[in-house]
RNA sequence: GGGCGUAUAGCUCAGUUGGUUAGAGCGCACGCUUCACACGCGUGAGGUCACAGGUUCGAGUCCUGUUACGCCCACCA
């Protein structure tokens, strides 16, 4: 063990690539597929979206899990840390769209020589579904390269041998088998009904992916008859099936059972009572339209009424009316507007047949929105296909409650928004999206006589053949020129949304199906780290699948990430200029002290973007390169024993800082066994090293246990720092060792107490740090520099702080630069003499 | 409307089951070219622990209420 590789000028420029490429050609991270499942650590990383760039809350929460993956290798589990890339769905369609400024049309043909703008033109070129799927993938492996140097140069020990994208061909294979099983069992289901709809992307949307946005509306009070209706939407009296007050509202108690005609249309509709209806609402009397919001489809659903649909999927009014409206007349004039212009025109409608009554009042309103969207979501019939989840489902939702209450909650508080959500469910899981890139649902359907699909005779390939694509593969038993004439068959036009494939993230990346001994080693994981805002659609879609599939946990512990905020504590948005991208931070404060303001966050709490902290990582990377150079400095004593109070006290407070960061670890708080061994690490630079460097120097048997404690200090220092400093922490490790600090062992508290921190006053060390404290307080007052000679040291304390005192006597002097140091029993005083200026 | 969280120094945050005088870093002030480090070192100033009650010998810590902020959820006519 020699220190002859000690750099005379340490410094962190260019380890990150530099140890990088060491870890790879290493294989540092490497998974060990032998391992028992007991001695395993398996994560369920989360695939980040490519649809882009990392941003400042990656380098943040992917941090956190690096440092419980970096834990549990020192603890000799073999760790299994894939990663996985979400490249398919709507995110990466919109992406495509606007880079290349292409637009998909499935009606157009395939052209195997396209290739796209050099930039994108003012309109936006239509091309086929496969040329579009094509460019998704272009696009999206230029980023995921982009994204892996990234987690590369952060630090991430991931096992980049275990990578998946959730569009590739496990990804759609484990996804398509899966949804099979689904069906199979009765799980999964298509239902005709009325489904939230974005109208810009002509796709549904789940409940899950829903945000509320306050919008400017008004309160249009109408005439039906004698009754006056409020209404937010008067665009949709053409679809009005029914008035529905209150069961107890004596205003309406009469008309209960009886009929109006609507205004403009004379549709004759009936006046029903319901519970749901708010009497302090409006005139106390709803107007229910199929279908203005999900209200209206709960009092349609349980009132059984007819569907009177005027809105399209283009969000513009139907160019046809509902059987029973007449086509002329007022319906002619609001045919083929959007929602807007048909809202404009039949308010002046109305004001001239006289049925509005005074003036719109403008309010500000919740309204829904798809999460991605841009305009107001519509409700239309559509089929859909869903999963079960629990939304319809008593038993099932109990037994989702049951699976929240065994998973290990870090922090245990963020449970109750899993409860919340499984409690607040109110309908299963909508997975089908009308959309191209995404993974097929493998079915084709016959097609009659008529050329009709019978939707309940699905044409369902064997698990063996997926993935398929049913509009480009054919049903067993058919032609390709069957396809889409009657008496022939035809495809499921659908895709499935991106959560339900990246609920299956533990299965992709694990191996089922394709390689069970694999999966038996890493399922059920240990953990799923994420942020908490997915908590309602991908860790509950996640443990939805499991308990489907294996009627298991997925995992048996979730650590939930905060987020990192602005200064202002705002949600950080993604651009802030280039100071805050990823690259930037980690090229100008290097990636240790990215990660450090990372670690130094508690899990769950939100966090503010604070580049003082990213210094602060930064000066304690320097500081390990330079403390170390110097402890590494003194001659080597060789193997011995650690004999001198002050040292054995020193090795000793590390092992309660050892036991202290293996609990807090173990207890998924990175953020404290930081902050213990921080603090120890600054006492140990400032006091300790100063103390005993003048002994460690000298020719003695006490200078022998000095620099053995030295050693012994920095080899546990290394590795308590090691999870969160990877870089700084090779880089001197590789000073004295062959091999890498991220394959060592845990730091032992019991090693520590055996090499002599044990049966010895811990106070030692304090004390004598305090009297050298008194010494440099008398030297900074008197404005003179620390060497500045001491003749005389009087310290005077309690006869137990003396005998301490006495322990460290020979270091205190050293330290102090004294001449003579007398110290006796008494009331507590310091005396210091400094000798006089020369 | 329901739920969760947060509130401690100018800033970012610790404060473990209630226990002397509430801590750290940054920033600030004053010094120091000290032979590992000026990306440094030393010393110091700075707090009515959001507010109001209560329990207790004793409350930053436990209980009740209030306020502010953030987030999640809700049937939003």
């Amino acid at each position: 063990m020699t220190a002859s590789n000690v750099p005379d000028k340490p410094t962190l420029d260019g380890v990150e690539l530099k140890w990088d490429a060491v870890w790879e050609e290493r294989g540092t991270y490497r998974f060990d597929r032998t391992a028992e499942r007991a001695d395993v650590y398996s994560l369920d990383t989360p695939p980040p979206t490519v649809s882009g760039s990392l941003h400042v809350g990656h380098m943040f929460s992917y941090t956190h899990e690096d440092l419980i993956a970096r834990y549990h290798r020192m603890r000799g589990k073999s760790v299994f840390y894939p990663m996985g890339w979400d490249d398919n769905g709507l995110p990466t369609e919109r992406r495509v769209q606007n880079y290349y400024g292409v637009r998909c049309d499935p009606a157009q043909p395939y052209d195997p020589s396209y290739e796209p703008p050099e930039k994108p033109g003012k309109d936006q070129v239509q091309i086929s579904r496969q040329n579009f799927v094509e460019l998704c993938h272009r696009l999206t492996a230029e980023d995921e390269k982009a994204f892996e140097d990234t987690f590369r140069r952060l630090g991430l020990s991931v096992d980049w041998q275990h990578t998946y994208a959730t569009i590739d061909d496990r990804s759609r294979r484990v996804a398509q088998v899966a949804f099979l099983r689904n069906l199979a069992r009765g799980e999964a289901y298509a239902a005709e009904a009325p489904t939230l709809w974005d109208v810009d992307f002509r796709t549904a949307v789940a409940q899950a992916e829903l945000e509320d946005r306050e919008l400017p509306g008004a309160y249009h009070r109408v005439m039906f008859e004698d009754i006056a209706i409020e209404t937010t939407r008067p665009e949709l009296l053409p679809a009005c099936v029914a008035l529905v007050a209150h069961p107890d509202d004596e205003r309406y108690k009469p008309r209960f059972g009886t009929t109006v005609k609507t205004p403009l249309f004379g549709v004759e509709v009936p006046v029903k009572a319901h519970p749901l209806a708010d009497p302090d609402k409006g005139s106390g009397i709803a107007m229910i339209c199929t279908f203005g919001d999900l209200t209206d489809v709960i009092w349609w659903r349980e009132l059984n009424l007819p569907v009177r649909s005027v809105i399209g999927r283009d969000g513009r009014i139907l160019a046809t009316p509902p059987a029973d409206v007449p086509a002329d007349g007022a319906y002619a004039e609001l045919a083929g507007k959007t929602v807007k212009q048909a809202q404009r025109r039949i308010v002046e409608l109305l004001i001239e047949s006289g049925d509005l009554v005074g003036e719109p009042k403008p309010i500000t309103h919740p309204v829904k929105f798809y999460e991605k969207g841009d305009r107001p979501l519509e409700v239309v019939t559509s089929r859909q296909w869903y999963i079960r989840n629990g939304g319809r489902d008593a038993e099932l939702n109990a037994q989702m409650l049951k699976r929240g209450s065994e998973l290990d909650w870090h922090p245990p508080y963020m449970k109750a928004r899993y409860d919340n959500w499984v409690g607040g469910l109110n309908g299963d899981w909508l997975i089908s999206r009308q959309r191209f890139f995404g993974v097929p649902f493998p079915l084709w359907y016959p097609l009659d006589g008529d050329g009709e699909p019978s939707y309940d005779k699905p044409l369902i390939p064997a698990e063996t053949r997926l993935p398929i694509d049913p509009s480009s593969d054919l049903p067993d038993g058919y032609t390709a020129d069957q396809r889409d004439q009657a008496g022939g068959f035809t495809a499921d036009p659908d895709v499935m949304d991106t959560w339900a494939t990246s609920s299956l993230s533990p299965q992709i990346a694990g191996g089922w199906l394709d390689d069970e001994d694999l999966f038996g080693r890493v399922f059920p994981y240990d953990v799923r780290p994420q942020a908490h805002e997915i908590i309602r659609t991908w860790l509950f879609a996640t443990v939805v699948r499991a308990h489907l599939e294996h009627d298991s946990l997925p995992w048996t512990d979730t650590m939930i990430s905060g987020w990192v905020l602005d200064p202002d504590r705002k949600k950080m948005s993604k651009s802030k200029g280039n100071a805050m991208t990823p690259i930037g931070l980690l090229e100008q404060y290097g990636s240790d002290a990215i990660r450090y303001w990372s670690a130094s966050a508690r899990v769950g709490t939100d966090t503010a973007f604070d580049e003082g902290q990213m210094k602060v990582g930064r000066r304690l990377a320097v500081k390990l390169l330079n403390a170390s150079k110097f402890a590494l400095g003194f001659p080597d004593a060789g193997p011995g024993d650690v004999t001198e109070p002050i040292d054995r006290a020193l090795l000793s407070r590390l092992a309660d800082v050892v036991d202290e960061a293996t609990t807090a670890y173990d207890g998924y708080d990175p953020a404290r066994a930081l902050e213990r061994s921080e603090a120890f690490f600054w006492t140990f630079c400032d006091d300790y090293i100063e103390l005993v460097k003048n002994r460690a120097y000298s020719d003695t048997a006490e200078a022998a246990s000095a620099s053995r404690a030295l050693r012994l200090a920095l080899d546990v220092l290394l590795r308590l720092f090691a999870p969160v400093l990877p870089f700084a922490t090779e880089e001197v490790w590789s000073w004295w060792h062959e091999d890498s600090v991220h394959r060592q062992s845990w730091p032992s508290a019991a090693d520590l107490r055996a090499a002599g921190g044990r049966d010895v006053d811990v106070a030692v060390l304090e004390v004598a740090g305090e009297v050298l404290g008194q010494v440099r307080k008398a030297k900074s007052n008197a404005k003179s520099s620390m060497r500045t000679p001491v003749d005389k040291l009087v310290v005077r304390d309690t006869a137990e702080r003396i005998a301490l005192m006495r322990l460290a006597s020979v270091d205190i002097v050293n330290a102090g630069v004294i001449s003579e140091l007398v110290l006796e029993e008494g009331e507590p005083d310091v005396v210091v003499t400094l000798a006089p200026p020369e």
